[in-house]
DNA sequence: CTGAAAGCGCTAACAA
DNA sequence: TTGTTAGCGCTTTCAG
């Protein structure tokens, strides 16, 4: 196989020690046994063997990284600032894809328990005492994103319930009085983790109250097609339909399109994560941009100082900026 | 920290082998002692470490998998693909995107090699001899997908050159007369691989040469948006744009909205790859669609197959059928 | 059926 | 400055 720091010794006449520190840029060894070393280890074409060099530490280099569907470009451009700020520091990051399954989720935590990963960086599905006592015994530093667990773990993400009371006072500032919210059900089974379905209606609700309008019609169908289809668009007042994802948006304008309904003449419409898709899409969607690279890259950094332990135990709440994208649509 | 065999091994009052035999299903272990193994390892909570495990083995069990960028939708896709199947078959996944850098790419396969991967499944930027000889010295199996290197690797793919010939024969038989191929560079670093670039504008030029049409002009420049728009699209014959990839068919489309110029009436269009968000945009692309997900999980088995020695070796290009979509913009 | 021991490749503590 | 040695946790071979 592969040369091994064994076989430099050997070659060179020197001790697996001396060779570790010629390798690792340790102290304590002359400059030139140094130059020595490396230059055999170079034509040996010597590489280091992680596995190894894990085991010896305690430590893999290497983090866990659990999301929903990297199709979903959302998580796509989450996964690739994630990917791409951990090798810039050193690390290898394991994709596990749970498609919003609970069992998958068990399984992936499981998986990292014996891949020996150094940290978690976690878009979780489930929630719960039950759930959080599981992760507690991983005893692995684990950040969490999107989806909030609960004050034991770091969360990285924005304000989910000021962001949309911001939509929906954009919303109403353009003239809308009725607000139809969408709010499929995203699973069924297991203990299913609601913070951010539920922090946005909430911000949708509290929005509206303080505008002084009335309370939404809330479509918590899965089928929300077919409930905002038999909505009445020709009855007064102005009527936004308002979405907490720009999919469910764009599903909604294709009805709309379908059915020869203009937007936004004859109904305005909101979406939520300002996704690229939308530039080739007309009208442009009006939606909810906040950066989400930004928080891939924040929940690495913040993973790396948990580690390491030099993180602010005290702030484990690191929220981003969002803001209102206006388009076409309202 | 986490309990090892060891451990067991002392609490129960037997052997290392012992333990080992029980927790792994090997034969020669009366069932009692087994049981009892087994009982006490679960009320430890035993989890095996698969870094101890790979260097014991010489298998670390996970795979190398190298992307350009998975925020483009046909990339996300074939990750996906691959991280479900792999894990599947009991591999994890080290996804690495080379954003197309050629430098990338080389620390990629590095790390790969110092990471002890079972195995690479690579969408390649780079081609040449020198880049052949580093991969052979790497002395990993590898699958090519996307991009071929050369006879030296399995490749899994389409037939490029094929499915754009019958892209461009849709295309005349759609009484099209004048093709303008968008064709622009990928990167200018390094050598590059033109593999699919050069095969479907082959394939482009055989169909219109086997329908008896005159030769595409083809537009190379990286500003092909500029380019488009010095074309002259009130001549007569018919023309169409057709574009070895949906996003620049979208760009493109962009494009003639913004000018208020019709399409089809005064220009057809045709992308390649059938996108997903192409439900979202009308009119609907026209496009040849091929069964990624298939690619990525073919590429998984093959190349398990050739970690495993049991590959047939005289067969290591595996094509998968392509079709044409009809749509709105011919 | 079970135990003992060597070894995978690297690190780290202690001697020399 | 260098060598020695004992692990890290698991697998595997050879005895018993």
């Amino acid at each position: 196989m592969s040369a091994t720091i064994k076989d430099i010794a050997r070659i060179c006449k020197v001790s697996e020690g001396t060779v570790d520190r010629a390798l690792n840029a340790r102290p304590g060894i002359s400059k030139k046994t140094k130059e020595y070393i490396l230059n055999v280890a170079k034509e040996l074409n010597y590489t280091p063997n992680h596995l190894a060099r894990g085991l010896a530490k305690g430590r893999s280099m290497t983090l866990g990284v659990i999301l929903f569907d990297v199709r979903n470009p959302y998580f796509a451009q989450l996964m690739n600032a994630i990917e791409v700020k951990a090798r810039e520091l050193g690390y290898v990051v394991f994709p596990i894809f749970t498609h919003s399954d609970t069992q998958n989720e068990r399984k992936a935590l499981e998986h990292f328990k014996t891949r020996q990963v150094d940290g978690i960086i976690m878009f979780s599905v489930q929630s719960g005492h039950e759930f959080e006592k599981e992760l507690l015994d991983l005893k692995i530093p684990i950040v969490t994103i999107g989806n909030r667990i609960s004050g034991g773990w770091t969360y990285v993400g924005i304000n989910e319930r000021e962001s949309m009371k911001d939509a929906v006072k954009h919303v109403v500032s353009q003239g809308y009085e009725e607000i139809i919210y969408i709010c499929p059900p995203l699973t069924r089974r297991g203990e299913v983790n609601l913070y951010t379905l539920e922090e946005r209606l909430a911000g949708c609700r509290e929005g509206l109250s303080e505008m002084g309008k009335k309370e939404p019609l809330v479509i918590m169908d899965s089928d929300y097609i077919k409930a905002i289809s038999q909505i009445d668009l020709e009855s007064q007042p102005k009527k936004a339909v308002v979405c907490p994802a720009d999919i469910y948006a764009l599903e909604v304008l294709n009805h709309y399109k379908k059915n020869k309904i203009r937007v936004p003449e004859q109904i305005g419409l909101m979406g939520f994560d300002d996704i690229d898709t939308l530039k080739y899409i007309s009208p442009r969607l009006c939606s909810v941009r906040y950066p989400v690279s930004e928080i891939g890259i924040t929940a690495v950094n913040r993973l790396l100082e948990e580690i390491n332990g030099n993180h602010n135990k005290h702030l484990n709440v690191l929220l981003l900026q969002h803001q209102i994208v206006t388009g076409e649509s309202l």
